[in-house]
RNA sequence: AGGCGCUUAGCUCAGUCGGUAGAGCACUUCCUUCACACGGAAGGGGUCAGCGGUUCGAGUCCGCUAGCGCCUACCA
């Protein structure tokens, strides 16, 4: 037996949170084995985590309302498994790795050579994956560890083999000629979500190209004038009557010398600049579509290094590219072909990782064709078999299907999954089989020399495969068998399109079904203000370190809590250390509990009798069940502010300031028989147990350590069953009775604070009601009063005649209080007027409303019976606070 | 340029079926009484961005305006 933990007088979260987390992984309760055999699985794969990172709190977030889900549907008895796993984080891995080799040895990776690089990344991340997973450990995070996955090991790259054959051979993977997204600095080419485009502040440029063989000028605006080397053409709109009749002429091209046409297509904006463009099909998406069109020659001035090529003239040649367009502007002056220039917004392309301005290049890479595969997608989802919260990212993720995209798969990196592609010396390309092994000659012309595409692909390719890959697919694993389709995705909204649009249409072509029955999309953590987090504003939190400083269920339970409804959230010091204090309230209610315990025997939990119980034991029992029944409509529908909420409002309001206050007399009286104590720590021990059990989905450490303490097994409450509401707990009377006892508590404690009364001076008062129920109930508590509002007596009657005493009406009855001091001072008066005028004000209202015939004949009768009811309460009311003005007038 | 969202207490945010507004933090006063000062008790504080409409009744539904944020996009 082991021995029960004391509860200290301090909370010190750290010296019990990573030994309950080793005592309950070590019994291996986060595998899917530890349930029943027949257990309906609950299934969650991680989002993984950079290689390259530290958790950041985004991280923090996904992964406690996570694991809410998990030791939530484990607690239920559900197979639960949850999938942790690590990305190789292609062209980030890379960077850091060149970064930190150029540190060390002064060398780059060409002077490495390329399998000498990639062993140094593979031991650089090898050493960094454990980092990652302890991190997700730190934070309690009950994940199947013998099952983690990395997206550059053996089982993955299998899948996205097969994955990329599949496709090609399905005519869906395809190598062609287009133009590009071109990171100069990265040296790869990225898909169309790896550019951000930033709106910043350019020049708009006007330059005149003479017209050839005749006299006068056309004057075209740009933004960039360097690429004007590589003009092929002039395009001016066909009904443009500015220029109508010079389609069909040419203009000499300024600098070169070179004659180009002038040609008429209406993609050209009339109203914007003068009307008439540059076509540089080389360098501009636009320009190479309208080349296409009009049999355009497209000349590059811009190379993969984002200097200027040999095309662009020797006075260009090898200048880098802004370099190069203020000499092109200069040179243009000294020409006087300048035509002004104005201040211009331009959308910047800059390439999502290091920044540099992205270039348009023409490029031959290898494609996926998406269309197809986002039509089953958006199919899946329609049919709702995977739903979004909240679901208004459906909108979003639909108008990106309609509107998708090929994606542009290869990168010119080394760090990733080759591709399976090969080539004969005359350009053929091999791709082998789903399922075979490397082609030994070429499918089309038999070559033996084949040479492997020395590209890899996006690291997106291995992610959106990860809910089919992590179960061993294509394999028909048993796990796969079991676990796919998973429960739930969890994940920031920012990777919708990056992600999980992709994996829905992963899992909706490869096998049919989507990968998950719900996605839930949580905000984007933010500092305490509001503001984004960033290294160089210096207001990044650290959540690892928040959980040494406050322990992780604090974090974890501050980030339930401010996930809300899918909305930013505000994430501070001062956020978690509120919330370190419901957990520190936690345990001392549990120390208080413990105290009590000691003092007797509890009746077991099935020797209690509801119904034997008094009243406040079976009101406290009553709202548990009220919390536990919020608790899970509010986990079912992912809102874990509502669960985390309620389970706060009812530890703290009802259990600590209103049940455990009201049984202080029961359990220390010493007139109290020893039966209905042990009832009432039966109750109480009780109450605590179902609480925690319900707290630990988001408070997994402190919850077990205390359970511990009153319940020693060992075992934590990973294995607990869930508390579920319980009908025969529900009790309106005692719930009316007990809001009705503390509604007159708090009015006696006011007016005792607003007389300056103190506790020792005892009040008598009386209270009136008709006879029934709640009278005998009163009377039944006067004891309970007396204790909890200092009274030497109280009279319980229809009327109440206490000479001079204060009257007022509180939860519908009749309060008189026997104030020692009689006059009421100027200040009290007049707030009594204030209160009184505001009665008036309302019951005017309500009498309007009541004698408006068409409220009295479209408003429900409940309604209306509602309102009259309040009328007469503010009545009788008012009637007694204004009796209290009179007599102080009499007195 | 399109699309989506937001505007509620000093701050950060909830608000279900339309029935007359809540929480946390902060603030004020009192209290170290035997679970807890990371605490207790009692308070103060809101024209629900603005205008109009629907309705017996609007924070809630509809339209417009203003301000803010995000996403998507090949206007040189």
């Amino acid at each position: 037996m082991t021995k029960r933990p004391e509860l200290g007088k301090n909370f010190e979260p750290a010296s019990f949170e990573m030994r309950w987390y080793k005592a309950q992984e070590d019994a291996g309760f986060f595998r899917p084995e530890a349930a029943a055999k027949d257990a309906k699985p609950f299934t969650i794969v991680i989002p993984p985590p950079n290689v390259t990172g530290r958790l950041h709190v985004g991280h923090a977030l996904g992964r406690t309302l996570e694991d809410v889900l998990c030791r939530w549907r484990r607690m239920q008895g559900r197979a639960v498994l949850w999938v942790p796993g690590v990305d190789h984080a292609g062209i980030a891995t890379q960077m850091v790795v060149e970064r930190d080799l150029k540190e060390r040895t002064g060398k780059s990776r060409h002077d490495l050579g390329r399998e000498a690089f990639l062993a140094l990344c593979r031991e650089w991340a090898g050493a960094r994956r454990g980092d990652i997973l302890n991190q997700i450990r730190r934070l309690g995070s009950s994940c199947d560890f013998s099952r983690v996955y990395y997206t550059l090991d053996e089982p993955r790259s299998k899948a996205v083999r097969h994955a990329f054959t599949t496709l090609y051979h399905e005519g869906l993977a395809y190598r062609a000629e287009r133009m590009v997204n071109w990171c100069p600095s990265c040296a790869t080419v990225l898909s169309d979500l790896e550019v951000n485009h930033v709106e910043s502040s350019g020049h708009l440029y006007s330059i005149a190209y003479p017209l050839d063989g005749t006299e006068g000028e056309l004057v075209v605006a740009t933004t960039r004038p360097e690429t004007m080397l590589g003009d092929t053409a002039l395009a001016v709109h066909p009904d443009d009557e500015r220029y109508a009749g010079l389609a069909g002429k040419r203009v000499k091209l300024p600098l070169t010398g070179r004659s180009i046409p002038v040609i008429a297509d209406s993609f050209v904006d009339r109203e914007f600049g003068t009307g008439a463009v540059k076509v540089t099909p080389a360098h501009d998406p636009n320009d190479f579509e309208a080349a296409k069109r009009n049999s355009l020659e497209s000349i590059a001035v811009i190379g993969f290094d984002g200097k200027m090529t040999p095309a662009a003239g020797a006075a260009y040649a090898g200048l880098d590219r802004f370099e190069a367009r203020k000499k092109v502007l200069r040179d243009l002056e000294a020409e006087g072909l300048r035509r002004g220039e104005k201040s211009h917004v331009i959308p910047l392309a800059r390439c999502q990782r290091c920044d540099t301005i992205v270039e348009p290049l023409v490029s031959l890479q290898w494609f996926v064709k998406v269309a197809p595969l986002a039509e089953k997608a958006v199919a899946a989802t329609d049919a709702g078999e995977t739903r979004f919260v909240p679901d208004l990212w459906k909108k979003t993720y639909d108008e990106w299907m309609r509107n998708i995209r090929d994606w542009c798969v290869s990168r010119q990196l080394w760090w990733g999954h080759e591709i399976p592609a090969w080539y004969c010396p005359d350009g053929h390309v091999t791709v082998p089989k789903p399922g075979e092994g490397d082609p030994d000659a070429c499918a089309a012309c038999g070559a033996g020399k084949l040479m492997r595409d020395p590209d890899v692909l996006d690291t997106w390719f291995s992610s959106w495969l990860a809910p089919l890959s992590v179960f061993g697919w294509p394999e028909k694993t048993p796990d796969f068998e079991r676990f796919y389709p998973t429960s739930v995705l969890v994940t920031a909204f920012d990777i919708l399109f990056f992600w999980v649009a992709r994996m829905i249409m992963a899992g909706s072509f490869f096998d049919g079904r989507a990968p998950f029955a719900d996605v839930v999309l949580h905000g984007l953590v933010r500092d305490e203000k509001g503001q984004k987090m960033s290294k160089t504003k210096g207001n990044v939190v650290d959540p690892l370190e928040m959980c040494d400083e406050f322990g992780a269920d604090a974090v974890r339970f501050t980030l339930a809590v401010l996930s809300g409804t899918g909305r930013d959230l505000p994430f501070g010091k001062t956020r978690v250390a509120g919330y370190r204090a419901f957990a520190t309230k936690v345990w001392n209610a549990a120390r208080f509990a413990l105290q009590m315990l000691e003092d007797g025997a509890a009746a077991p939990p099935d020797a209690l009798d509801f119904a034997s119980l008094g009243t406040v034991d079976r009101w406290i029992l009553a709202r548990l069940s009220e919390a536990t029944a919020k608790v899970s409509v509010a986990l079912e529908a992912f809102r874990f502010d509502e669960a985390a909420n309620a389970l706060y409002q009812f530890f703290w309001s009802d259990f600590c300031d209103g049940y455990v206050e009201m049984v202080k007399p029961v359990l220390r009286g010493s007139d109290v028989p020893e039966k209905e104590k042990e009832k009432t720590r039966g109750v109480l021990k009780l109450v605590l147990l179902d609480s925690l059990a319900l707290l630990h989905p988001f408070m997994p450490f402190v919850s077990c350590e205390i359970r511990e303490a009153l319940n020693g097994d060992g075992l934590g409450l990973a294995m607990q069953p869930f508390p579920e509401p319980r009908i025969g707990w529900r009790d309106d009377a005692a719930v009316e009775a007990v809001a009705t006892m503390r509604a007159v508590v708090t009015r006696i404690r006011n007016l005792r604070a607003e007389n300056g009364l103190a506790q020792t001076e005892l009040l008598a008062i009386g209270l009136e009601l008709p006879d029934g129920p709640l009278s005998k109930e009163m009377r039944r508590h006067v004891p309970l009063l007396t204790h909890l509002a200092r009274l030497k007596g109280v009279e319980i009657s229809s009327k109440v005649v206490i000479a001079g005493a204060f009257r007022d009406v509180v939860a519908g009855l009749g309060l008189v209080v026997d104030l020692p001091k009689k006059e009421i001072s100027s200040e009290d008066t007049e707030k009594l007027r204030r209160e009184i005028e505001k009665l008036e004000v309302e019951a005017e209202k309500m009498r309007a409303r009541l004698s408006d015939s068409s409220f009295l004949a479209r408003a429900p009768a409940a309604v209306v019976e509602k309102t009259r009811q309040q009328l007469e309460e503010l009545s009788e009311r008012h009637k007694r606070l204004s009796g209290n003005l009179v007599e102080t007038k009499g007195a």
